[in-house]
DNA sequence: GTAAAAAAATGATTTACGTCAGCTTTGAAA
DNA sequence: TTTCAAAGCTGACGTAAATCATTTTTTTAC
């Protein structure tokens, strides 16, 4: 599946591109973003950048899933974000100034274009619609971080998972969930065994239905209202 | 201390405003931005503007605090950050195109001036300077979020309450914590009455000294090392 | 296809923290 | 200065969820 696309993508034919903040580029902009991008294949669990390197650009996802996270003090991760194709990952780090905050690593295997920083720059500093763009975007996230903020301080275990499960199946759209168990539990911010245990009574309660690792949703209005969304 | 304050503050002899974002603006924008803000005063508990509602313009503190907090399902707020003179308030719903997410609310006397959305749009759009400080800030603050989720995830409420004590310290800089326990309950996510049995344990261990409401930091690096910081 | 390693699952136990209920202190307004 | 509501504090108690230990299943790599 990955095999057809472990290959150059043109960002002019590029059908990620579509639903990115490159989405609105004309042809003229296509072809120079292009011209400025180079395009490589991950594999499974293949960092793109870590915590306190500092940035050389920015990263477009064509296929595959990218985590975002963070570490705690004995290393643990939070998983912040879950990053799929048409998202650009690692360019809030182009503008604070600083080295990274937060990782990112592949979740599967990914074909991803690099765009470096001077030339994504220069981009952001002559398209206004690009700029504004970003500008919307960042804004959003920061929503949806204050949100997760939230969600983490004053709902319990079992509501976060239902609520996790809900925005991964988004993440996912067709396929199933497809994640380790201590990757959703970094994402729900639990314990391992307190996530698998969850997850049994879900089962239970036909939510979802587990093949193998696979997570499918059966009744994500259920899983709706037990997040309390 | 207010009462001096309560009046019309110019912009070109602000003094917080070296600190903030138009901390860079030289005479002329200066002078611009005096004929386009408008100053108010607010009291204590005086909402600057509430989630759902759309935004208007931004406000730019000149004294006083001011929280930006979210609402849990039964209502509890979760406090986000709490903003000092120099802060510019409500500029990431200007970007969004969306209703606030957030709501903002003074937690003492404030003296606050305000710049309307249209105004504050064009000086982004010309002023490459400004745009550049706000996109810095929408970065940072969002990493600053990513490092708030991931203690909300990982730590116990006894380091969270330690980490925002030292958070506080800066905030309220040479003046004494002055915050309900029940703000401050909301800020660290926890419930008041373990809040304050807390407290109580850092007073034990000389770590923090109270005056009614007040708190005064003894043992900054102390608590530090607890935060894990 | 098989072996080894990694991940998933289950059980037993502990504890940090939330909740509820009642009492005391504080500070704003009359 | 007095009053009274709001905020602060304390104790008792229950439970959600972490931790540790072990077994079973799945995945990976040869």
């Amino acid at each position: 599946m990955l095999e057809k696309s472990h290959r150059h993508v043109s960002c002019e034919t590029c059908g990620a591109r579509k639903d990115s903040l490159f989405g609105s580029f004309c042809e003229a902009d296509s072809s120079n973003l292009n011209e400025h991008k180079t395009c490589n294949y991950f594999k499974k669990n293949q960092p793109l950048f870590i915590e306190g390197s500092n940035p050389r650009g920015v990263f477009c996802l064509n296929e595959g899933k990218v985590k975002i996270f963070t570490r705690g003090e004995e290393g643990k991760e939070q998983i912040i974000h879950i990053a799929k194709p048409g998202e650009i990952v690692g360019f809030r780090a182009m503008f604070s100034g600083e080295a990274y905050k937060v990782a990112a690593t592949t979740l599967e295997e990914c074909n991803i274009c690099f765009i470096n920083k001077a030339d994504f720059l220069n981009m952001v500093d002559t398209n206004p619609v690009l700029r504004n763009g970003i500008m919307r975007e960042l804004s959003k996230e920061l929503a949806d971080r204050a949100t997760f903020i939230t969600n983490m301080a004053q709902k319990s275990v079992r509501e976060r998972l239902a609520f996790a499960l809900v925005l991964l199946d988004d993440i996912y759209s067709q396929e199933m969930i497809n994640l380790t168990r201590e990757d959703l539990a970094n994402f729900v911010g639990t314990a391992t065994e307190t996530l698998i245990r969850l997850l049994k009574e879900f089962k239970d309660d036909h939510l979802i239905e587990t093949h193998a690792r696979k997570i499918e949703i059966l009744d994500k209005q259920g899983l709706m209202n037990l997040a309390g969304v």
